[in-house]
This record gives structure tokens, C-alpha cells and sequence, in this order.
RNA sequence: GGCCCCUUCGUCUAGCGGUUAGGACACCACGCUUUCAAUGUGGUAACAGGGGUUCGACUCCCCUAGGGGCUACCA
């Protein structure tokens, strides 16, 4: 075996305003094949298309890799030996490297405008022949150059594909891939405003940051044949690729921002949690090989490879995503997990916000438009409740708003199976007697459920008495059951509820409801 | 259109010449159960098609079909 360089690897995404989820994977792959090998990983910013132009996109690169707890060791905002890590700040870098191609003969100046090179396309493919640019420009004399050179016309460097050569790529997942370079365009390599290409940064900066390997999707496959062209020209010694395969939406479409949820930032705000989605995303075209499914970081870091990456695309599916993260959250221990649901309690208005730069972690929480303050205690319960129940963290809010605020319900809610409304105005007047003789203090769902169940085992079926109770106390279809809310309502709230649905049956039955029912 | 890549249950996938084609999600049924969730048990469900090679093909080769990507002074 040749002696192993030190493994570099980066991620390389374009600052759109948003970081991809796709994009994350790609990282995530690129940063386990850096770490499992004690190597560095690397983060740059190819921002060199000035139409695209976004204000503050980065810092969404940062926090969405930061969440995801892959940690690079060089880039724009932590440094490195190698910096600048954004493009758009290395310009003179690829300038200086695009006239040495010029100069030994590998790319030549274009003075073609847009509008020309539309129309040249238009034709060719009228011609039904391949849109490719038809050198007319590499036919211009020395002299010709000059002095449109000096006269300022605007003008691009294009590269100067060599004829008729097989040109071999040697992909890890892919394996051998064979272009032939009359099939390539000569692609341009600085653009007129001054900024490279993709083609052209990315070789330069592969090889000045000294990557080992470059892991990419797969749509970069055949491009790849003009960057290894560009290393021979340069006289590089090429990194090794790994062509990933694409995350698809469920029409096996590329995944796009159209489609559905694409950046990382929403599925934060819907409370996915990194440890879920992590192992979500590197299974989607990687397994171990056994049927284990569950893994963190630091086992990826232990078993992932390469090798056994996939070749075909993979649909992202959200059911499953839903069930790592469902499986995650009940593993969170819960003191941690409340603190996770407060933001999510806050944003859907069950509690006041509070000001961020309150480093102190507040002992009391406002509920809005309410006088009522609660402590993190009983926060803590009501997450208890939902630990289960919970796909995502934003389901917090919907859930448990009955505990925080009167919530108003339709009085069928009420009806157990098809008892007749007096028959359950019956059940929760009892139901009543019995809250009202057990004191504040006892008010605990081990004491509630000893004294209501006896009563609930009389009837025939003691949902009639369990279910009218939960759903008054919910005003939900679904819930946690009873006892569990009574307890943390406490005595007086749970007795207010229960008057309420007792009064909700006493009001004479509107027509349309009744109807509702139905008499079928 | 051209070039390239890909193809096992609906989805993610195991399989690397001989398996009752395995697992997970989803779905369905049953159990538990006041609802939901969780959980337990069981179930439905796949090798795109056609040729070869071979004693034997999901597995190797070819063709076809289907899907995808690329084909920009976008990445």
C-alpha cells in the first residue's frame, strides 16, 4: 500500500441564504471520511456568481453545520492556514492562473457576447447537433487580440479541450467512468466580470487547500473530466472524487427548494433533532451493511465507508425521518428535553418569551394574557407527557395548549361511544362529587386514579365515565389520559373544567349538532 | 437530441453464483388500552423486461425499457 497523504476533505457549498439539506449530507459524508481518518475537514465558500449574490448567507452555512455538529477545522469564520476560505476574496488568485493557461496555450480569450452565444446554441440545436461553443474565437489572430485587449472589450478565458482524447475518471463510489473530450465544450473559466467558474475555482482551490478527496453529488460527474483536464494543464497531481448519489424528492426529482422543505433551518424549526437527523441522512445511501439502524456520530465515525456508499439516488422520506427523530426524542433525558421544548412553547404563544440575553435560564414563565406564572417544574411534566407523543418538538404547542389556556371544544367531544347525553352529564356530576372531597394536596394521579377507578369499573365499560372526564379536561380528540392532567391542572382548574363540560351538556342541543350525530 | 449514471417490497436497504430473497419505515390485523401515542405479536409487499454465460443466476455479460444527471460567462 502507498504511503497515505493526510486526508483533507471539504465541503464547498455555494451561500444561497440557506444551507441544503442534500448539502448536509454531503458534508456529513465528507466529514466522516476526514475524521475516521484523523484528517482535517474543511469548510470554503464558492460564491463566485455575483448574480446570485445573497446578503448573509453564510451564517446559515455556519449555524446549519454547527447544529449538525460538523465541526470543520479551517474556514471563512474560524480560519485556517489556507485562507482566504471565500471565493469571491481569491480572485486574483484564479486570475493569475487563468493567464498562465493562457499563456503555455491550455485556454485562449473569448470575446463573444451572451446574446452571440445564444444564438449560436439556438442554431445547433435547430441543426438538431449538440449546443457547443465553435472556437471562432480561438481563431483570432495575435494581433487581433491585443487590441481588443487593450480596448477594454469585455472577454472571458475559455479552455481549450483537447480533441479526440479518452479521458478517464477513477470515482471511489462509482468506479471507472470514460468522456471522450469531443464531447466536452470549451468551457469558460473567468467570466467577463472578472470571477472564475466553478471549474476553474474549484481545481485551484482543491489543490492550493490540498485536498485529499473531493466528495461532491453526482451532478458534478461529468464536469469532472474538464477538472481533471485542468489538473494536467496546471501539472497537479488530481484528488481522489467520490461522486455521491443525489437525495431526490418522492417524484425522484432532485431535491429542490420548490418541492418542499430543503433547508436545514426548517426542519430546526420544526424540531428535529441533529442526532436524528444525522443518522437519517447517512443512511440515505450508505448502510453498514447489518441491520443495526441506530447510530450517533461516533459510531458513523467507527463504520462508515466509502465503499459501501450507493450508487442510486435516494428519496428523501419523511416518514422516516419522523421515526429517528420520534426515537430520539424519547431518549433525551427529560430535564434536557424541556429545556428543547421551550422555544417551541414559546413560539406557539403557551408562554412569554424571554429576552435572549438573559444568560440565567428564568425559574418562572409567564403565560400570555394571563396573570398565571409557572415554574419550569411543571413544564417539566407536561413535556413528561408528550415524550412519547411527540414526532417533532414544534408539536408541543398544539398538544398541551389546554394546559396553559381555556380551550374551547364542541360538547360531542364529550359523549362516550353513543351514551345518551343525560347518561354522561350523570357520569361527570359524580365524577365531580368525588374531585371535590380530595384535598389540594392530594390531588396526585396515584390518589385520583384510586378513587376514580372503582367508580369507572361500575359501569359496563369505564370509558364511559374515563373518557368524558379526559376529553373535558383536554377539550382533544387525543391526549394524554385523565389523571396525568389532572394532576398537573390541579384541583381547581380540573374541577372548573369539568363544570364546564357539565354545563356544555345542560345547554338544550343546537339543531345542527344534533344532526351531526346523526341518527343513523 | 447527445453524453454519462442508475434500477431488489410504496420508501431506505441486506444480498457480492446455490437463501423459504433478510431488516427498518410506512401500511394492515390482533393484544394491551378511556382516546392518542408507546409497546407486544403476526401479516401484506420486491429482484424492470428479454437474451446469453453456467449444472445453477437477484448476483456475471449484452440488449431493451424506465428513471435521473449534465449539456450556461449557475453552482
Amino acid at each position: 500500500m502507498a504511503l497515505a497523504l493526510p486526508i483533507r476533505t471539504r465541503f464547498a457549498p455555494s451561500p444561497t441564504g440557506y444551507l441544503h439539506i442534500g448539502g448536509l449530507r454531503t458534508a456529513l459524508y465528507s466529514y466522516l471520511l476526514a475524521k475516521q481518518n484523523n484528517g482535517q475537514f474543511i469548510l470554503r465558500l464558492e460564491d463566485t456568481d455575483l448574480k446570485r449574490q445573497v446578503e448573509d448567507a453564510a451564517e446559515a452555512i455556519y449555524s446549519g453545520l454547527k447544529w449538525a455538529g460538523l465541526n470543520y477545522d479551517e474556514g471563512p469564520d474560524v480560519g485556517g492556514s489556507f485562507e482566504p476560505y471565500i471565493q469571491s476574496q481569491r480572485l486574483e488568485i484564479y486570475r493569475e492562473r487563468a493567464d498562465k493557461l493562457v499563456k503555455n496555450g491550455n485556454a485562449y480569450y473569448c470575446f463573444c457576447d451572451e446574446t452571440t452565444l445564444e444564438q449560436m446554441r439556438q442554431e445547433q440545436i435547430a441543426k438538431k447537433q449538440a449546443p457547443k461553443y465553435d472556437r471562432r474565437c480561438l481563431k483570432l489572430s495575435k494581433d487581433e487580440i491585443q487590441t481588443r485587449l487593450k480596448n477594454n472589450e469585455p472577454h472571458t478565458i475559455r479552455m481549450k479541450i483537447p480533441d479526440n482524447r479518452v479521458i478517464e475518471v477513477n470515482d471511489l463510489v462509482r468506479g471507472k467512468v470514460t468522456y471522450n473530450t469531443n464531447e466536452l465544450d470549451d468551457q469558460v473559466l473567468l467570466k467577463s466580470d472578472g470571477y472564475p467558474t466553478y471549474h476553474l475555482a474549484v481545481v485551484v482551490d482543491d489543490h492550493l487547500m490540498e485536498i485529499s478527496h473531493v466528495t461532491r453529488t453526482e451532478e458534478w460527474l461529468p464536469s469532472t473530466p474538464k477538472h481533471i483536464l485542468l489538473y494536467e494543464y496546471f501539472g497537479w497531481t488530481p484528488p481522489q472524487w467520490a461522486h455521491l448519489p443525489l437525495l431526490l424528492n418522492p417524484d425522484k426529482s432532485k431535491m429542490s427548494k420548490r418541492k418542499g422543505d430543503v433547508a436545514v433551518e426548517d426542519y430546526i424549526k420544526k424540531g428535529y433533532l441533529p442526532e436524528a437527523m444525522i443518522n437519517f441522512l447517512a443512511f440515505l445511501g450508505w448502510n453498514p451493511g447489518s441491520e443495526k439502524e441506530i447510530y450517533s456520530m461516533e459510531e458513523l465515525l467507527k463504520d462508515f465507508s466509502l465503499e459501501k456508499v450507493h450508487k442510486a439516488g435516494a428519496i428523501f422520506n419523511i416518514e422516516k425521518l419522523n421515526w429517528y427523530n420520534q426515537y430520539y426524542i424519547k431518549q433525551v433525558p427529560l430535564e434536557e428535553l424541556a429545556k428543547l421544548c421551550i422555544p417551541y412553547m414559546q413560539g406557539s404563544g403557551l408562554i412569554e418569551k424571554f429576552p435572549i440575553s438573559n444568560f440565567q435560564f428564568p425559574n418562572k414563565f409567564q403565560i400570555p394574557n394571563s396573570k398565571k406564572e409557572v415554574d419550569f417544574d411543571w413544564l417539566k411534566k407536561i413535556v413528561a407527557l408528550e415524550q412519547e407523543r411527540m414526532k417533532y418538538l414544534s408539536e408541543i404547542g398544539e398538544s398541551t395548549k389546554f394546559f396553559f389556556h381555556t380551550t374551547e371544544y364542541d360538547k360531542n367531544l364529550l359523549i362516550w361511544k353513543d351514551s345518551p347525553e343525560e347518561e354522561i352529564k350523570n357520569v361527570l356530576q359524580k365524577l365531580l362529587e368525588i374531585l371535590e372531597k380530595i384535598s389540594q394536596d392530594s390531588f396526585t394521579k396515584e390518589k385520583l386514579q384510586e378513587l376514580i377507578m372503582p367508580e369507572a369499573e361500575k359501569f359496563e365499560n369505564r370509558g364511559l365515565m374515563l373518557w368524558p372526564f379526559r376529553a373535558a379536561l383536554s377539550g382533544q380528540k387525543a391526549s394524554p389520559g385523565p389523571f396525568e392532567i389532572a394532576e398537573i391542572l390541579g384541583k381547581e382548574e380540573t374541577i372548573e373544567k369539568v363544570k364546564k363540560a357539565i354545563e356544555k351538556l345542560q345547554i338544550s342541543p343546537n339543531p345542527s349538532s344534533y344532526q351531526v350525530r346523526g341518527r343513523l
